[in-house]
DNA sequence: AAGGCGTGGGA
DNA sequence: TTCCCAAGCCT
């Protein structure tokens, strides 16, 4: 009799909530943008800003940028408020800088109505650089809405529960349709970041630790015997190996730099001119000059792998350039470069210091 | 609607 | 070393 109850039980999709939110309750992670224990509800500004600063980026990686972003710019109507190039500077070596550019849209946008965000997620959704994912979490978050939150956490952690072996993103559907059939009413903003905790500490990609599971005795995907081999995905692509050319042009302590059109790669961010490697030309490919080899940058794109050859050229008034500004080296670091001219700069600046 | 779009860390 | 992956969005 009781053996039929826990059998029955056994793939109740709506024990999976209690189970987890008793379990978030104890193992909760603690974040720089989470409320603590007691405080009514989260900052919107913050729980946006999080978010986007999240999507495609490890919690490691945020953290110094979430702390610099709020103090420099404590609410929206101060980020609305900044200069484009502080704010992609800021972003520097964070990464998809279309995040960046969205992000201060954004704001300005929501400055616009009042410096108050929508609080639906249809509302969310209409601003720029929110998608499925950022609206729905934001109003769960921020605002207590239930919404079902999907990213790639709660892929993997569903894909298990239900032995969904359609791969991703042919999948998405089915996932989709899961998770919402394990979403709660109640705690709707507990219960998507209990997901995605329990996605990344403990149903995680590789080696998930099923031992320590909350939601073990209700996994498909476990007793079927393989979870770590769920979600399944589709193979990828080979990287093709791209050749392109940086030019360090230095005159009197000052390096030339330019800002990058404000969209496609590295859209809006300060760079070393280049000649056009990244299909998107800067007007620097005809550099003249009288340049010397300094070595080979290489670095790896989503979409592609890159080798540099950075060109030096400390004679400046040899070399015809188009327009840009000359930043003092020894400050190169506050100039923003993204990193694979990050990596550039310091070479030249060994070569030309060695 | 498939592909463009960054980066750093872990296995 | 190499590969895979991380709280996706936009066109």
């Amino acid at each position: 009799m009781q053996a039929r109850e826990e059998a029955t039980a056994k793939f109740d999709p709506e024990a999976i909530a209690p189970r987890l939110l008793g379990w978030y309750d104890v193992h909760a992670r603690r974040l720089p943008w989470r409320k603590l224990p007691g405080e009514a509800r989260q900052d919107p500004y913050k729980v946006w800003l999080s978010e986007v600063m999240l999507q495609q980026t490890t919690v490691a990686a945020v953290g110094p940028y979430f702390a610099k972003f709020t103090e420099r710019w404590p609410t929206v109507g101060d980020l609305a408020a900044a200069d484009d190039a502080d704010v992609m500077a800021a972003w520097a070596g964070l990464g998809y800088y279309a995040r960046a550019r969205n992000l201060l849209a954004c704001a300005r946008a929501v400055a616009a109505m009042g410096g108050v965000f929508p609080d639906t997620e249809e509302g969310l959704r209409a601003l720029p650089g929110l998608g499925e994912y950022t609206a729905a979490a934001v109003a769960a978050i921020a605002f207590g809405r239930r919404a079902v939150v999907v990213d790639a956490n709660v892929e993997r952690v569903v894909a298990r529960l239900f032995a969904i072996d359609e791969p991703l993103p042919g999948g998405r559907a089915a996932v989709r349709f899961a998770a919402g059939q394990v979403t709660p009413d109640a705690r709707a903003g507990d219960f998507a970041q209990a997901m995605m905790d329990l996605g990344a500490t403990i149903c995680t990609a590789r080696s998930p630790r099923c031992m320590l599971c909350p939601l073990s005795g209700q996994c498909r995907g476990l007793a079927e015997g393989a979870p770590e081999r769920l979600p399944v995905k589709a193979a990828k692509k080979a990287k093709p190996v791209r050749q392109g050319r940086a030019y360090w042009i230095e005159r009197g302590g000052e390096v030339l730099l330019i800002t990058r059109p404000g969209h496609g790669m590295l859209g809006g961010m300060r760079a070393l001119p280049d000649d056009g490697w990244s299909a998107k030309g800067d007007g620097a490919a005809a550099l003249d000059g009288a340049w010397h080899s300094g070595g080979v940058v290489r670095h790896s794109f989503t979409h592609f792998d890159l080798e540099l050859q950075l060109m030096l050229c400390l004679s400046p008034e040899a070399v015809s350039h188009g327009s840009g500004e000359w930043w003092p080296v020894d400050d190169i670091e506050a100039a923003g470069l993204p990193t694979v001219f990050a990596k550039a700069a310091r070479m030249a600046i060994a070569e030309r210091n060695g």
